[in-house]
DNA sequence: ATTCTTACATACATTCTTGAATGTTTAGTT
DNA sequence: AACTAAACATTCAAGAATGTATGTAAGAAT
C-alpha cells in the first residue's frame, strides 16, 4: 500500500494527528518517539516525516486544532457583549468548562499543554504563539468588555479591570487544569455554571480595586 | 579536588541542587542531561550519580525541598482555624501566593512541575506521591475547616463543601501557574490578598450548593 | 502507454545519553 | 603509620532516537 488518493493522504494526515494525540498523551511528549506514532498510525516514520517537518510541527498541529473552538467562542464574545457584558464573559467561561468536558479529543489535547508537555524550547515557540496570540489577544477582548460592564453599572467604577481579567483567567485555567488531572472526581460540565457564578459573585461583591496612583 | 570533609559534601549535595533547579528551570527537565547538571554545578556526572539515584531521584529530592513550606502551612492552618475557619483559608490561600512570590528558589521550582515537567512515568510518581499526600491530605483537610465554616454560620448551610474546596483549589493552583508563565505583569505579592478576598466573598456570596440528592 | 510525481517505506549514518565500571585522592579511624 | 572507605572523576560499552537518503508502487497527466 504506497500511493493514496487525495483523500485518502488527508485521512493518513488526521490518523497521524489522533495517533499523535493519543500516544503524546500517555506517555507524555519527550518519552513519545515518531516511531511511536507511525506504529500507532499503522505506519512508519516515513509518513510522519512527509506530512510534519518534524516532533514540534506535529505538536503545533494538534494544538493548533484544539484552539479553533476557542477562537469560534472569542468571535461570538463580541457579538453577545452588547446588552449584558458580564452575562456574556459568564457563558464564555462556562462554555469553556463544558466544552472541555464534552469532548474527549479536547481533553486529551489540553491535558497534553497543562500537563504532558514542557513549555521549552520548540514547543515554547509554539505555547508563546498560541498562547501570546489567543492568550494576549485574549486578554484585550476581555478587558474592553469588563470595562464596558464597569461603565454599565455592572461593576463597581473603581474596579481594576486588568486584575479582574487575571482572576477569571487562573481561575477558568486552573478549574481546567485541575479538573484534567483528576476528571472522575467530579461531572465539571454539570457543575461549571455553580462554579463560574461563585466566581463572577465575587468579582461583583469585591472585585480587586485601582490602587490609587 | 576529591574527597572533602562533611561539611563540604553537604555544600555539593546542596549545589547540585541548586544547579538542577537552575538547568531544569532553563532547559525543561527532558532536555536537561544530568552532565548540563553536573557542569552547572562544577562538576562531572560522578558526583551526581554519588547523591543521587538517577535524574528522577534528582528531581523528587528538588520538589520535596520546595514542599516543606507547603506541609508548614497546612500544620499551622489547623492551629489557626479554630475561632474564624474561613480567615484560616483567607491566609493560607493569600500567604501561598506570596511565598511563592518571594522567593526565587521557589518559584523555579514550582515553573519546574507547572510547566516544565512532563507528568508521566517516573515524574508521575513523584507528582502522584506529593500531589496525592499533599493534595489528598490537603483536600480532606481544607473540607473539614469548610464544615466548620458552615456550622459556624460562615457559610450557607447547603454549601457544597467539596466543590467549594475545588474552586478555592482551583483558583489558587491557577493563579500560581499562570503568574509564573508572566511574572513581570503585575506584582502578585501586593495583589494576592485582593485577588484571594475577591474569590473569598464570591465563596461567601455565592458558593455552590448540594444539589437535592 | 508512457512519464512524472506523490506518498509513503526502508535503510543508514550520526549523535546523545545513560549506566556501570574503574580509577584516584584524601578524610577518618585505629 | 597504615588502612578503609568516602567523594568524587574518568572511561567505556550499549542502545536509542533523529534526520536524511534512497527505494518504490501507484495515481495523475499527456
Amino acid at each position: 500500500m504506497v500511493r493514496k488518493t487525495k483523500e485518502d493522504t488527508e485521512l493518513t494526515h488526521a490518523a497521524l494527528l489522533e495517533a499523535a494525540g493519543q500516544v503524546f498523551f500517555d506517555k507524555g511528549v519527550a518519552q513519545t518517539t515518531l516511531n511511536d506514532i507511525a506504529v500507532a498510525a499503522g505506519m512508519t516514520r516515513g509518513a510522519i516525516y512527509w506530512h510534519f517537518k518534524d516532533k514540534a510541527a506535529l505538536l503545533q498541529a494538534l494544538f493548533g486544532q484544539a484552539m479553533l473552538p476557542m477562537e469560534a467562542m472569542l468571535a461570538e464574545l463580541d457579538v453577545c457583549s452588547e446588552a449584558d457584558p458580564l452575562g456574556a464573559l459568564r457563558q464564555m467561561c462556562i462554555q469553556s468548562l463544558t466544552t472541555l468536558a464534552q469532548s474527549q479529543q479536547q481533553q486529551r489535547i489540553f491535558s497534553i499543554m497543562f500537563h504532558k508537555c514542557e513549555n521549552i524550547g520548540e514547543a515554547a515557540a509554539v505555547i508563546a504563539e498560541n498562547e501570546q496570540a489567543c492568550g494576549d489577544e485574549c486578554q484585550v477582548r476581555i478587558e474592553r468588555i469588563l470595562q464596558k460592564a464597569v461603565a454599565m453599572g455592572q461593576l463597581p467604577p473603581d474596579t481594576d479591570v486588568f486584575l479582574s481579567q487575571q482572576v477569571m483567567k487562573n481561575f477558568t485555567m486552573g478549574t481546567m487544569s485541575e479538573w484534567l488531572l483528576a476528571p472522575h472526581l467530579y461531572a465539571l460540565d454539570a457543575k461549571a455554571a455553580a462554579m463560574v457564578d461563585m466566581m463572577m459573585a465575587g468579582l461583583k461583591a469585591c472585585p480587586p480595586r485601582e490602587s490609587p496612583a
